[in-house]
RNA sequence: GUGGGUAUAGCGUAGUUGGUUAACGCGUCAGUUUGUGGCACUGAAGACCGUCGGUUCGAAUCCGACUAUCCACCCCA
C-alpha cells in the first residue's frame, strides 16, 4: 500500500482485538497496587534531560546512547523519559511530598522511551508499571514489593518466572568490594573481552553479567558481592529474605545480578522468564537510598520495581494465559428504513442512558446482515424493527444465545427490556439461587454459559 | 552500533529447475425466493509479488544496492 509514512521503528498499534488484554494486565495491577496501599502517580512524558542524566547516572548506556533528546523551541534540553523513577522522584521533592505522612507509595503505568535496536521484548516506545516507595527504610518494604510483583503475576496466572535477589551494598561497602574486583579482574585482564578491559577501571561490576563466555568463565570466581557487605547492609539482606521466607516466596540468591542504572543501593531484584527469548527480565527494581539525596533532597530512603508491560504480554501470550473480554452489546436493533432506523436510535439511546450497550444500523445493510453483524459483536439481544412493529407498538425480542423470541413494548422499552433480561436469567439460574444478581453482569455475558446448546 | 534470517492480497501461507490471465485458507462483502445470526454452498472485491537497478527473448523466482521487519549481541522493562 503507498502508505504516506508507517508506524516509526520499535513503536506498536494495539488494536481493539488486542487491548482488551492490556486494559485487563493494567486493570488488575491497578487493584493489586491499591491493596498494597500504592496510589497512583502521573508525571510528564518528558523532563529535562538533566534529571536522567543525574539519577540514571552518566555512564550508564540508558544515557549515554539511548535517550530520545531534543532541543525544544525555547532551547531547553528535553529528554523523553526512559524509565519512571526518575519523574516520580523529581515530582515527590518538587510537590514537597516529602512533608506528607511517610512512607509515600505510588504507582505509575507508563510510556517510555529508549532509542535501541528493537528485537523481542524490546522496543522503542515500551510500557511500564512501577511502584516507588519513599520513606520506608526497613527491610520489609523491600519485601513488600516483591510481594507486591510476585502477588501481581501469580494473580494473572503466571509459571516459570525465577526472583532472583541480591545486595549491592552502600556505597561504601561497594567500594570495598570494587577494589577487590579490579584486583581479581586485573589478573585476568589479557583474556577479557573488550568491552569489559574498559569497565575493568570505571565500573568492575558490570563485567559480572557479561555474556561473553570467557568472561563469564572468569567472572565464576571473582569475589562475591555478600562477602563485603557491611554489618548493616548484611542484616538488612537477612531480613529481606526472612520476609520472603516467612511470606513462602520462592527466590534464588544470584550474586551476579548487577542492575544498570547507577542508582540502586542494598536491595536489587529482578523477575526472569526464559519464555520470551533473550529479554528475559519482565521486572526488576531494588532500594535507592542515594538517590533522592542526589536529586537535592533530604536524604530519604526509596524502593521501587519496574515492570514491561509489553514482556508480560508475551510472556501471558506464549503461556496462553486466560483474559477475560468484555465484548459487549447487550441488544441490536435491526432496523429497515428511515423511520425505523430513527426509532431504534432513540431505543438505543434509552437503553444506554441506564447503563446498557446498544446498537443499531449505521450502514444500511439487510435485515439479515445486520443479524449477522449482531452476531459478529457477539450481541446478547437483537430485535428487528420494522414497519410492522412500528405500528402495532411491539416487537420480538431475541435470546441470541437459545434464539428464543418474546413479545416486547416499545413503550417503557427500556423497562421491559430489563424485566425480560432478568426474567430469562433467573429462569437460566434457578436451580442454583443467587443472591445479589447484578443486572449488567447478566448483561455482560453472564448468560452464555448457561441455558443454551 | 555489529551480526544473521525474512520480505507475495487485511491476516496466515503456496508458488516446483526463471516461461503466457500469481494460487489457497481465514477475514470482508453479497447471494442461496418473501423481514432474523451461528452451519453449508455459490460468487465478488482485494496483490503494480518491499523499493530501485541489473542479468535474460522472458523474473515473484537469479544478482546487487537500499528500505522495512524479525532474531541475536549489547543493554534493560
Amino acid at each position: 500500500m503507498g502508505l504516506i509514512t508507517k508506524a516509526v521503528k520499535g513503536t506498536l498499534d494495539t488494536l481493539p482485538a488486542e487491548s482488551y488484554k492490556q486494559q485487563y494486565i493494567e486493570q488488575s495491577m491497578r487493584e493489586i497496587a491499591e491493596n498494597y496501599g500504592f496510589r497512583e502517580m502521573r508525571t510528564p512524558v518528558f523532563e529535562h534531560t538533566e534529571l536522567f542524566q543525574r539519577s540514571v547516572g552518566e555512564t550508564t548506556d540508558v544515557v549515554q546512547k539511548e535517550m530520545y533528546t531534543f532541543d525544544d523551541k525555547g532551547g531547553r534540553s528535553i529528554t523523553l523519559r526512559p524509565e519512571g523513577t526518575a519523574g516520580a522522584v523529581r515530582a515527590f521533592l518538587e510537590n514537597g511530598l516529602f512533608n506528607e505522612a511517610m512512607p509515600q507509595k505510588i504507582y505509575y503505568l507508563t510510556s517510555c522511551y529508549r532509542y535501541e535496536k528493537p528485537q523481542a521484548g524490546r522496543l522503542r516506545e515500551f510500557h511500564q508499571f512501577g511502584v516507588e516507595c519513599f520513606g520506608a527504610p526497613a527491610a520489609a518494604e523491600d519485601a513488600e514489593i516483591i510481594l507486591l510483583a510476585n502477588e501481581i503475576f501469580n494473580y494473572l496466572g503466571l509459571n516459570n518466572i525465577t526472583l532472583e535477589i541480591n545486595s549491592i551494598g552502600c556505597p561504601e561497602c561497594r567500594k570495598k568490594y570494587q577494589d577487590a574486583l579490579r584486583s581479581y579482574f586485573r589478573e585476568h585482564i589479557d583474556s577479557l573481552c573488550d568491552t569489559c578491559k574498559g569497565r575493568l577501571e570505571k565500573n568492575p561490576m558490570r563485567i559480572l553479567d557479561c555474556k561473553s563466555p570467557v568472561c563469564s568463565e572468569i567472572a565464576k570466581n571473582a569475589p562475591v558481592i555478600l562477602d563485603y557487605l557491611c554489618d548493616d547492609c548484611r542484616e538488612h539482606f537477612e531480613l529481606v529474605k526472612k520476609y520472603l521466607d516467612a511470606n513462602e516466596i520462592e527466590y534464588k540468591v544470584n550474586p551476579m545480578i548487577v542492575r544498570g542504572l547507577d542508582y540502586y543501593t542494598k536491595t536489587v531484584f529482578e523477575f526472569v522468564s526464559n519464555e520470551i527469548g533473550a529479554q528475559g527480565t519482565v521486572c526488576g527494581g531494588g532500594r535507592y537510598d542515594g538517590l533522592i539525596e542526589e536529586m537535592g533532597g533530604k536524604p530519604t530512603c526509596a524502593c521501587g520495581f519496574g515492570l514491561g508491560i509489553e514482556r508480560l504480554l508475551l510472556l501471558m501470550d506464549t503461556q496462553k494465559s486466560e483474559f477475560p473480554e468484555k465484548k459487549r452489546c447487550d441488544l441490536y436493533i435491526a432496523s429497515l428504513g428511515e423511520a425505523e432506523n430513527i426509532r431504534a436510535s432513540q431505543l438505543a439511546t434509552d437503553l444506554r442512558n441506564e447503563g446498557l450497550a446498544a446498537e443499531f444500523d449505521t450502514v444500511g445493510r439487510s435485515v439479515k446482515a445486520q443479524m449477522k453483524y449482531a452476531d459478529k459483536i457477539g450481541a446478547l439481544y437483537t430485535m428487528v424493527l420494522g414497519t410492522d412493529e412500528l405500528e402495532n407498538g411491539t416487537a420480538r425480542l431475541k435470546n441470541m444465545t437459545d434464539g428464543t423470541q418474546t413479545e416486547i413494548k416499545l413503550d417503557d422499552f427500556c423497562d421491559n427490556f430489563q424485566s425480560i433480561v432478568i426474567k430469562q436469567a433467573m429462569d437460566a439460574f434457578s436451580d442454583s439461587p443467587i443472591e445479589g444478581l447484578d443486572l449488567t453482569q447478566i448483561l455482560s455475558g453472564g448468560l452464555t454459559e448457561n441455558g443454551n446448546d
